[in-house]
DNA sequence: ACCTCACGCTACAGACCTGTCTGTTGTAAT
DNA sequence: ATTACAACAGACAGGTCTGTAGCGTGAGGT
């Protein structure tokens, strides 16, 4: 009985991550309004009824799409966060290598939720909603971080830090050329270092 | 002879112009994928045949509107650079400026050239090609100003400036409610002065 | 007076889109 | 064996999209 209602739940769960998957890499690659459920259906092998079951319209899978990515990225902050726990200097830098790191990859194409929210100029639409979300909870942690690193004017260093790679997430391979992920870090550290001059000074 | 050919263009200039003003309201405000060409006939009062006898597809017309951008960008940029002649510092404050009032301005809805970029993942879509062109521009100058500032290596210099623009540009009351438009010049002092101090250690 | 031509209007072709509906198949539980 | 259900298969409705074609009109130029 658990093992086939396992399997029964393996399965169901196989064939959404199948559709997730599919359309995730399929929306990021070549953006969600390109992107027909007709093709998402196909290339994932699955029913077209079994992508309505698990999502009732085509912006439920992509407001999926955009929070699975958000989970992964806080995810990836998080374990960084842990391995440099108490030492906030350590970690903003662990951090900006990880982010750098992922742009330098092959085949990225900017960040998902700048993208994405840029297809979709009405604030209600749901994919947009978790864009704003997302840059708003890295202001926050960042707003974390430069508070543990004792930095005057906290709030101020997350937005700037919080637009600097933004710039980078999206300016990365896609506009410049030449990407910028080995600059993330020498810009973190010319803007603390230049908040922390501002609080000598004052 | 020469008034009525006048007129002519200039009815010729003002339907085209028509057609161009209204797409790019309509392209900016809610991207060129969520617009169609039928909407943009109804709005400029013209018929689809003049559409598409100044612009030979929808891309065209795309393409016609970001080099519009383009082209006011840099009129702009030349003007404040006119402006200034000579001292690079004040300049780069200048342009600096402008740029972040441009973004601080009602129904700024980003860089057009950033967003719609994002629609078009193929390289090889006309309208990439003006934005990539545009950032590289800037990048371009940047640099210019970089030299005329003495300050080394100019070319990074460049490359971050641009990425911090673009990351304002971008977030400017889009992702970020509050807008990076007074923050853009205290970053730019940051970084020209960390340039500067990079120089003196050296 | 005639001609040219830009322009408007409308219908249409053909493709694509999302979402629904019907019916079938395989598999597990009872 | 029967019941239940997830999944597949595929047709289809109703709409939107880009781009084309046919026809009328009216104002300049000759």
């Amino acid at each position: 009985m658990k093992p086939t209602l396992n399997k029964q739940l393996g399965d169901a769960a196989s064939v959404r991550d199948r559709i997730l998957n599919t359309a995730s890499a399929l929306f990021y690659q070549e953006g969600t309004r390109a992107i027909g459920v007709d093709l998402i259906v196909e290339r994932s092998g699955v029913a077209k009824t079994s992508l309505y079951r698990y999502f009732r319209t085509k912006d439920d899978l992509i407001e999926a799409f955009l929070l699975r990515e958000d989970e992964d990225f806080w995810r990836q902050w998080d374990m960084v966060s842990a391995a440099h726990a108490g030492r906030p200097e350590r970690e903003l830098e662990a951090q900006l290598e990880w982010i750098g790191n992922r742009i330098a990859r092959v085949g990225y194409r900017g960040c998902p939720q700048i993208n994405i929210a840029a297809e979709y100029a009405n604030e209600s639409h749901p994919a947009r909603k978790v864009a704003v979300a997302h840059k708003a909870e890295l202001r926050r942690r960042l707003g974390v971080l430069a508070r543990a690193m004792d930095l005057p004017e906290p709030d101020l260093f997350a937005l700037q830090l919080g637009i600097v790679i933004d710039g980078a997430l999206m300016s990365g391979r896609a506009l410049h050329e030449e990407g910028p992920a080995q600059f993330l870090n020498t810009l973190a550290r010319t803007l603390s270092a230049a908040a922390r001059s501002l609080r000598k000074v004052s």
